[in-house]
DNA sequence: ATTTTATTGAGAATGAATCTCAAATGCATA
DNA sequence: TATGCATTTGAGATTCATTCTCAATAAAAT
């Protein structure tokens, strides 16, 4: 957590952003939470603990965290945007499975590396990967 | 297209769903493109065509096509749902561009069997993949 | 401490997708 | 071919996530 605060400051130091009171809080509130989330997740978890940041603020600030590198933008779930932890965690891909909603994470490397060398070939600069299947887990195959 | 129409009369039909003119004239127009679309390409695509249908029409015949089999949703692309054709088309990975929105479908089955290899690590039955990446297409970096 | 400039909060605005309901249509039956 | 009825449609209203606006506020530069 040492880290990515210091990462997140140098982030907007970098771009002339201001460290202000909110974009504190909204981090914090980030790294509190180990699972995917949305920022109506965020507006209640703020809530809760800390004084209030409002949703604006919080749309407003998200997409920086994004832009840093902390988190990246995931599967879309039930019509919103959820949001996932990079840092500190390896890229993956993820197999969903259709009936218990479980989200296994598997290897990632090999598939991306495969996946640079086509988008290479149509010279396209890949910003965010987004790998995975749906399917059925082990549990949910009779 | 023949064989779609086909399938399409099967399913509503197993469906007790009557073929209703507005639904012939959005499959048509799903067929006519070969490419990916979303709701409002279609309404503009029919509108030209001089035969309206109602944007709600459009929206509650989608699903139809999806659970059919025809089309399957694909990645959002301008905060709208896009979708594309299932039924004869090789299964493909997107680069989707974040400036632009231009989608390039690129190779498949290399990345799918890589993919198959980790899901059989994890006992995980495929039923279907979503395998892509947003970046920048090579007009839209400078 | 004061000035400058970016940021915030609150609510309004936007826009895709969904819903409502009276009118129209498909289709089974006579 | 006409009748009856359940389904479907169109148009507009509604919802809800996200974005925008702008006056008030806070950070940081001087």
């Amino acid at each position: 957590m040492k880290q990515e605060k210091e990462l997140y400051r140098d982030f907007l130091r970098s771009k002339n952003l201001k460290l202000t009171k909110p974009r504190l809080i909204i981090m914090e509130a980030v790294f509190e939470n180990h699972e995917h989330f949305n920022v109506d997740d965020l507006y209640e978890q703020i809530k809760k603990k800390h004084k209030n940041v409002s949703r604006a603020t919080i749309y407003r600030t998200v997409p920086l965290l994004v832009e840093s590198g902390l988190i990246k933008q995931s599967l879309r779930c039930e019509s919103k945007d959820i949001y996932e932890h990079t840092y500190g965690h390896e890229n993956h891909l993820h197999f969903i499975c259709e009936n218990c909603g479980k989200i296994i994470e598997s290897g990632f490397s090999e598939v991306a590396n495969l996946i640079d060398t086509l988008a290479e070939k149509e010279n396209f600069k890949i910003s965010e990967y987004n790998l995975g299947a749906r399917g059925f887990c082990k549990d949910c195959q009779k």
